[in-house]
RNA sequence: GCUCAAGUGGCGGAAUUGGUAGACGCGUCGGAUUCAAAAUCCGAUUCUUCGGAGUGCGGGUUCGAUUCCCGCCUUGAGUACCA
């Protein structure tokens, strides 16, 4: 009997989904476990070998813990709104709910058929069914699957995930995001009480302000609330009542700035900036203001970071937290603008180098800035804003080297010593951090420093006995405070207390935390998100009554903003709600009496991702009532643990965390973390393979050649050359003229000659082109083969088509065309991406399973390479033959030997502290093994193989169930209790020894391990190989720690 | 720039509290089997001037450092609208 993988894995991916093997309960007299991989986003180039690989880690402890008697829930499901799909509905009208349809469940049936609908009628494969969009693929092409989407649940199906698909949730699924509306909702209707330190709902803050106005309302709020007594509350007309309780709620409308890009007509995110303009089609952008919702998560931020000391995260992804949250102990200082009624609020966490200050500087985007601007300096300020508003705050913060700012022709006045201080604006100082404005004291901040010497502002020094004249002084321990009137002679801490003080007698200033943690944008101008469920009303915004939730998403005709300037949404033609009906409905409806303009902004990201794994706690049946019921809510708790990219170090994992204390707050859940325990999983890169091109370059030439050269490069094109040539062509700053090439290779310079028919063009025969190698273009990595040739077949000549590619390649004497390699992301457009679908067609998915895990620690990077995977695969052929032969199984009942317990108890201790330390890479290898041993040891001991399948299961469970099975089993393996460790089968009589001369290990020898300290030492010294060591020399020490080393040093 | 992580053979990596550096696998080389190939099996594989040296570089602590400390270098990630 043959190891046939794909036969066993398809028989037991049916079993388990025929059986609902993994399907969670509710109910359990097991404990519970939850184990949780972050939401995949459905893309249309499907899995690559990095996705599953977090799933694959996620699954043998999901697995694992079966073995160990826990009910696990181990869900799996699709953040489905996102941006690629929009932008592919962008280009070409096709709704994102089908693409996104197609990206989950592809376009193959069961037998691996291209379902009809994706067919036209020449036999070619409709554009959305195609991974690559524009090709032309016929279902005649050989192979032509590998050009459809399969679809992410078939890909996930094949690799033998334990997941309870009965739980799947979606969040572009109107069941779904009703609830995310619902939240939403909540989190408008209530405001944060610091008093109670917990959310509240809205009403009881308007109790409050009826009864006693707002003066002692200790709240999380907008800066600068006008105050109000009880009876001026009630008199105010209920317009101005919401403005006010707008500055309250948790969620809220505000202005922020954004990345602007007015050709695109929509907003983008920093990494869609390069260089200061749109990544697509790379038009200008601007820093703009827009009235967008927020969430007030900077209420929160005190408890995001004490929380982290209650869950069991990476330190380096909690370190990021808190300095995401960055809290920061200081004051704020007041300072007044001379002859003017305005003042400028700072947040220093120096207080106590405020002596030091010698100017100020404002944000650009700073509200003051235009008010404060004298006559003569406004033209200078405004060409300095304008400019800035180019740049994006990553180059701002980024860029330290360009220093760059106005003087606005302003003077602040220092609180204590009422001298003038220059006010200037600079982009170093970002609107979005503090205030926006800074007290720049240059001896004590080297950006204030530099900025000081640029413009020659004096640099006044206030630290004792420290040399300022080429940086400043950024420390704050032992030194002590100078040139400052009350604070002469104090240190760091004594000087930060008494300025506090000062100032809060000045009425100038008060000690304060700060938090750069800032309130989340929650506007995106895009059509594929949830749709807010808002009206306005004479432009106030309204939340819809929860009962007619959810708010579905409208039809558009183009994805695009509309020609004003609005959001997609401002194309539906539906898009009003009507107050009677509870209904939406026409524009065209539109009275402001009864019927209203709706929301056009949909929510971020992040808004779906932020609660789902309480979702997944209830079963479908009952999720209809509540986002999940009570009952589920208080099974399950919270994840135990959760495995994903570090990537959401900041974004999803605190937003979250933030809905979650809000959820709590309210009293809708019980939990204050959502995930107790978190693992980052490194990433898989993949290794792209470069033909390189052979450049020519004019140099140096005359008017009148310049002609022929550029016709001879356009008719050149690219000419792919063999990277063997590399060696003669090193790279680009080494070049030769077509002369020297000539004598360095005939060969290649006949082939040149031949392809680009030099002859015609008499000129170029000189030394004025300059050849060189730019070895980037990428090719299909599944077109190369391990010695990194290309394989030309039917196949990559339709991937290549457009290029010509063999036409205009040279190849080497072999005649071989060698590509260079790179290891880098796995990415559509490197073309390096490695499919798990063809793996576990070639190998099997244990085999995936396995060499994923292999690779290397979980957490880490690490390259993939297909050609590595034979080894797993050739261990699972060992374990198959370890139980069966040609005659089948050859488990015998056979007792045990000593060496075959051995190597089992050893074995199931291993393997139990790698799963429990996440080190699923020493486990394949520990199996491995066990494997080779039990085989010299030929043991057939069905008491030792059959435990051994248990701990294989987690990792390879196809090969485990098959061969559990066939052992005469009637269930499955995955319930089976894990074996028990059983250290008597490990005890040693003797230990082999390394002796170590100076440190360094010489020879090794075994002894007694009963022996004593001076026992060791007799024999080691009269060890004939010791004295030849020593050579006649006595050793100062001899260290001997027993059962571990021995030591001679100091000769 | 700031913050975090990682640097060990030709390659992926192992060495869990400081104790035999290179487990396990890939690749390569040699051999067996075969008409031949595939598959399988066996052996070798850090470098070396054969004394030793050696875990990115330079110091330090220690009988002993891949592991701990200090200072650098390189690469990767995140940096608030990609998900």
């Amino acid at each position: 009997m043959h190891y046939n993988f794909n036969d066993i894995e398809a028989k037991w991916q049916k079993y388990w989904n025929d059986h609902q093997t993994f399907k969670a309960s509710n109910n359990s007299d097991k404990p519970k476990y939850y184990v949780l991989d972050m939401f995949p986003y459905p893309s249309g180039a499907g899995l690559h070998v990095g996705h599953p690989l977090g799933y694959i880690a996620s699954d043998i402890y999901a697995r694992y813990k079966r073995h160990q008697g826990f009910n696990v829930l181990h869900p799996q499901g699709y953040d489905s709104f996102g941006l690629p799909a929009e932008q592919y509905a962008i280009q070409t009208g096709q709704h994102p709910k089908n693409t996104t349809e197609i990206n989950i469940d592809g376009c193959l049936d069961n037998e691996g058929n291209l379902i009809k609908k994706y067919l036209k009628d020449d036999g070619t494969i409709k554009d959305s069914a195609l991974i690559e969009k524009g090709k032309i693929i016929s279902v005649k092409d050989e192979n032509y699957q590998n050009y459809v989407i399969k679809g992410y649940r078939r890909q996930l199906d094949k690799i033998g995930f334990s997941f309870d698909w009965s739980r799947e949730v979606r969040t572009s699924d109107p069941d779904y995001y009703k609830w995310t509306q619902w939240i939403f909702i909540q989190l408008f209707e209530s405001w944060y009480n610091n008093e109670t330190n917990k959310a509240e709902p809205i009403d009881s803050l308007t109790a409050i302000f009826s009864s006693e106005g707002n003066a002692n309302v200790n709240a999380v709020c907008d800066e600068d609330i006008e105050a109000f007594t009880a009876d001026q509350w009630n008199a105010f007309s209920s317009e101005k009542q919401q403005d006010i309780l707008l500055q309250y709620r948790l969620t809220y409308l505000a202005e922020t700035e954004v990345n602007w890009c007015p050709v695109l007509g929509t907003v983008l995110a920093n990494d869609e900036i390069v260089n200061g303009v749109s990544e697509r089609g790379g038009h200008p952008v601007i820093r703009k203001k827009m009235t967008q919702w927020s969430m007030r998560i900077s209420a929160y931020a005190e408890r995001l970071l004490q929380g982290l000391e209650t869950v069991d995260f990476t330190e380096s992804l909690k370190e990021t937290q808190r300095n995401w949250i960055g809290k920061s102990q200081g004051a704020e200082v007041e300072f007044r603008i001379q002859n003017s009624e305005f003042r400028i609020s700072v947040f220093t966490t120096r207080p106590d180098t405020i002596f030091g200050v010698s100017f100020m500087t404002l944000a650009p985007e700073h509200d003051l800035v235009n008010k404060i601007t004298t006559p003569e300096q406004q033209q200078a300020v405004n060409d300095y804003i304008e400019a800035t508003a180019k740049r994006s705050e990553r180059d701002r913060m980024a860029d330290v080297k360009t220093i760059s700012g106005v003087f606005t022709g302003a003077y602040a006045e220092h609180p204590f010593t009422k001298e003038p201080i220059p006010v200037w604006i600079g982009d170093y100082v970002l609107a979005s951090y503090g205030t926006g404005a800074v007290m720049a004291v240059p001896c004590g901040d080297q950006r204030d420093y530099d900025f000081a010497k640029h413009f020659n502002i004096p640099i006044p020094n206030i630290f004792e006995g420290v040399d300022i004249s080429t940086e400043a002084f950024t420390g704050k321990d032992n030194v002590v405070i100078a040139n400052s009137g009350f604070l002469n002679g104090l240190n760091y801490k004594k000087a930060t207390k008494l300025a506090i003080y000062n100032l809060e007698q000045l009425g100038q200033g008060k000690g304060k935390t700060n938090y750069r943690l800032r309130d989340a944008v929650f506007s995106r101008q895009r059509y594929w998100g949830e749709p807010f469920p808002v009206y306005y009303v004479n432009g106030k915004p309204q939340m819809i009554a929860t009962e007619h939730l959810p708010i579905v998403l409208p039809e558009v005709e183009k994805y695009l903003p509309t020609e004003e300037g609005e959001p997609p949404l401002g194309r539906a033609d539906v898009w009003a709600w009507c107050t009677k009906t509870n209904k939406v409905v026409s524009n065209q409806l539109i009275d402001h009496k009864t019927v209203f303009p709706l929301e056009l902004n949909t929510m971020p990201g992040w808004a779906g991702s932020s609660w789902y794994f309480f979702r997944y706690m209830e079963e479908k049946a009952n999720r209809d009532q509540a986002f999940a019921s009570e009952d589920a809510l208080n099974y399950w708790e919270s994840v135990d643990l959760y495995i994903g990219g570090s990537e959401h170090a900041t974004g999803h994992l605190l937003y979250s965390r933030f809905w979650v204390k809000f959820l709590k707050d309210r009293g809708f859940v019980n939990i204050e973390e959502p995930f107790k325990k978190l693992i980052n999983q490194g990433m898989i890169l993949g290794t792209s393979a470069f033909a390189s091109i052979l450049k020519f370059d004019p140099i140096n030439i005359s008017e009148n050649q310049m002609e022929d050269i550029s016709k001879l490069i356009k008719r050149i094109g690219s000419i792919f050359i063999s990277y063997d040539y590399k060696k003669i062509i090193p790279n680009s700053t080494k070049q030769l003229s077509l002369e020297e090439l000539k004598n360095i290779d005939e060969n290649l310079f006949n082939n040149i000659d031949e392809l680009i028919d030099l002859d015609s063009l008499p000129t170029l025969r000189t030394n004025e082109i300059f050849i060189y190698i730019e070895p980037f273009y990428p090719i299909n990595i599944n077109f190369v083969d391990t010695s990194n040739k290309i394989i030309f077949n039917q196949n990559f000549l339709i991937d290549h088509m457009y290029l010509n590619f063999k036409k205009k390649a040279i190849l080497n004497s072999e005649n071989e065309f060698i590509v260079s390699r790179e290891v880098e992301k796995m990415s559509k457009s490197k073309y390096n991406v490695v499919s798990p679908d063809a793996i576990c067609a070639e190998y099997g998915a244990d085999s995936l399973r396995l060499y994923e895990m292999f690779l290397g620690p979980l957490e880490q990077y690490k390259p993939w390479n297909t050609a590595g995977i034979t080894g797993v695969h050739g261990f699972l052929k060992k374990l198959w033959k370890l139980y069966i032969d040609d005659n089948g199984v050859k488990v015998t009942d056979a007792e045990p030997t000593k060496d075959n317990l051995k190597t089992l108890h050893k074995t199931i201790k291993k393997v139990q502290e790698d799963i429990e330390n996440f080190s699923f890479n020493t486990s394949v290898s520990t199996f491995m093994i066990a494997v080779n041993e039990l085989g010299a040891q030929k043991c057939t001991s069905r008491e030792i193989l059959e435990p051994l399948l248990v701990l294989i299961s987690p990792y390879a469970p196809h090969i485990a169930e098959e061969l559990y099975s066939l052992l005469g089993h009637t269930t499955s393996i995955s319930t089976v209790t894990f074996p028990k460790f059983d250290e008597s089968h490990l005890i040693e009589s003797s230990k082999v020894y390394p002796v170590s001369f100076n440190g360094k290990m010489r020879f090794t020898m075994e002894l007694p391990l009963d022996l004593s300290k001076d026992e060791i030492e007799k024999i080691v010294m009269a060890d004939e190989r010791t004295q030849k060591q020593l050579d006649g020399k006595t050793p100062k020490k001899v260290i001997i720690v027993p059962g571990k080393i021995i030591n001679l040093a100091g000769f």
